[in-house]
DNA sequence: TGCCAAAGCTTCAAGCCCGTAGTGTTTCGG
DNA sequence: CCGAAACACTACGGGCTTGAAGCTTTGGCA
């Protein structure tokens, strides 16, 4: 059933700079490290240095990002990649935290929008810094590879693109 | 949906030669959707096939490739990045499930090794193809790049290596 | 030899996020 | 005009995190 790597060794390729082709495991065992190491570092400092999440400084940025600073809880969730429920509690919090406001749509009432307030673009620009540093310093490690690695996980993740 | 290329015709880009510099943002963005979309398949893909989590899978495949397919808590959590108190309830679980047992250590009765019973093993032998077989699929788009991503990756992941 | 710090694990509480399911409102097509 | 679809909220159960407290065992050191 598992093919394995029975046919691997037979071509000696072109592009064998940095090896033969590793176990898929082996991939995704260092994507999911990663992963893993990244979000804990930046989530901490963020934490430490601003009291906010990096689920809600990913939610401050992308609707800072959206056309009139405001987006709706679908949209965010798309964005963010997290669930409808998850979305209501993380804009409920920063809601509460004073950094975003909620407001029915005019065109569409059944859209909510979340706006951000002044102290929430305050916040947001406090805490990009301390982000964008942190993700560049630790992946500086990618060096010449980073366009390619970029180019590559790009397209598994537009072929794992889902519904849903 | 996303007119974020809108101007990508005005500019020479520097994203469209491969061997030009992204930003790290972008990097970071990829890496972050790879990782969320394959887990959730593969944990959703093991939850309904195999009745199993991913993070159970993990630990199960874990101890059985310890030495004498046993494994302490603390190696487990090592291993899987998880804290100790996660670890604790998952083999908690493990456990209430039939698939492990767990028995004080005779050389050091401070350790609490877990160990694989039949039940353990035979899960895990047949959720094993599940896992593999999903990961190896969703990773093909790889593609030729596969040994350099990997290679990069684990240049981060090692520069990453946390205490704690 | 005796003692104490450190290591390993568990437990508990609080917090965040998930998925599912059920509810209400608004919009849009037939 | 009415029903299906879309959007969002609430509630519930589950999993994982950190932090603190407590237990047993180990090992170094006086």
């Amino acid at each position: 059933m598992l093919p394995e790597n029975a046919l691997a060794s037979a071509v000696p390729d072109v592009a064998d700079l940095p090896g033969a082709a590793p176990r898929p495991e082996e991939t995704w065992l260092r994507i999911v490290q990663v992963h893993d190491r990244i979000t804990r570092r930046v989530d901490s400092a963020l934490h430490r240095q601003h009291g906010i999440s990096l689920t809600g400084f990913e939610a401050l940025r992308r609707i800072a990002e959206a056309p009139g600073q405001r987006a709706s809880m679908g949209e965010v969730a798309e964005a963010l990649g997290l669930s409808r429920a998850g979305v209501t509690s993380t804009v409920t919090r920063l809601v509460t935290e004073g950094f975003v406001v909620r407001e029915r749509a005019a065109d569409d009432r059944r859209l909510l929008h979340a706006r951000l307030t002044d102290a929430g673009r305050a916040k947001l620009s406090e805490a990009s810094p301390t982000h964008d540093g942190l993700v560049t310093h630790l992946l500086t490690h990618l060096g010449a590879d980073a366009p390619v690695v970029t180019d590559a996980l790009a397209r598994v993740s537009a072929a794992t693109r889902s519904r849903r």
